[in-house]
DNA sequence: GGTAAAAATGCAATAAAATGGCAAAAAGAC
DNA sequence: GTCTTTTTGCCATTTTATTGCATTTTTACC
């Protein structure tokens, strides 16, 4: 599958359309969940034929975030986690605090808030913390 | 400097009154922005007497954070960063994508979207990503 | 299709941030 | 001051991410 759309936006953003590129991107674009690099690596192991080395994908989902393909959220878990960047509108997040899961909530990102002058805003982002239904069912194990 | 209400505060959390929690909780307080352990680390190194070891340093304010004292924010950066928590309403933060600054705003949280069944909120997080003014002024640097 | 230049990859080494184990030290109750 | 429990310091280890460099792949051009 050779997403002829994925192509061309790498293509688009001046890189060249590589494996790698091609294989994050389609990965993190299925999941319906922000994932860290390394599951994009598990993913990849288990369904794709060419998995590329964890380095390659690191380096894949850092030129992809640079050209705004993707883009990473802020977390409090220590791995970073990605989504990309599509027709949806930006959205709010939710971060379980047991279990570190992140799902996407379908409320809009709030309006900008005044900023101190000479601060430029780019992306507005809304976390919501707390527990997961699974993780609030078995809380006491 | 025996700051008597931090002495209380931790206490009252049911903890023991150590050098190295009045410390980090105060810096954290003196500080006017969330710090990470390291700059933490720093401030102590610069401006107290005894300096704890580093991962004293992880443990105090692990210990602080699970007893309520101070919060980690969501941050795009590798470290995580803390702030006290204090009378002051729950706040933005801006983060700068060049220089790492991570700012309190003064706009309080927006309100709580909608969650889906079974999930529980804790805390709302607003996060507004750009570049700081020194950012701004020197990016072609 | 073949060739050359530029860009991307794999692999090993290294860095940054955080955590775990355990003996020694400090805090608090008495 | 003594005793018990908690906390600390130090060292080793883990997790996540980055860097250097030779090799491979991509693409532009013929
Ligand atoms: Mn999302
Ligand atoms: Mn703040
Ligand atoms: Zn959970
Ligand atoms: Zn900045």
């Amino acid at each position: 599958m050779n997403d002829p759309d994925f192509s061309r936006r790498i293509r688009d953003a001046g890189g060249r359309v590589t494996a790698a590129r091609l294989a994050v991107l389609r990965c993190l674009a299925e999941a319906d969940e922000p994932l860290t690099p390394d599951e994009v690596l598990e993913h990849l192991a288990r369904n794709s034929d060419h998995v590329p080395d964890r380095v390659t994908i690191y380096r894949a989902i850092d030129w992809l975030a640079v050209h705004g393909l993707v883009r990473r959220l802020a977390t409090v878990g220590r791995a970073a986690r990605y989504e990309p960047v599509e027709d949806r509108e930006a959205h709010a997040h939710f971060q379980c605090r047991r279990c570190a899961q992140t799902r996407c909530l379908p409320a809009p990102t709030p309006p900008l808030p005044p900023l101190p002058s000479g601060y430029v805003a780019e992306r507005v982002e809304l976390v919501i913390h707390g527990l997961c239904a699974a993780c609030r069912a078995g809380e006491n194990e």
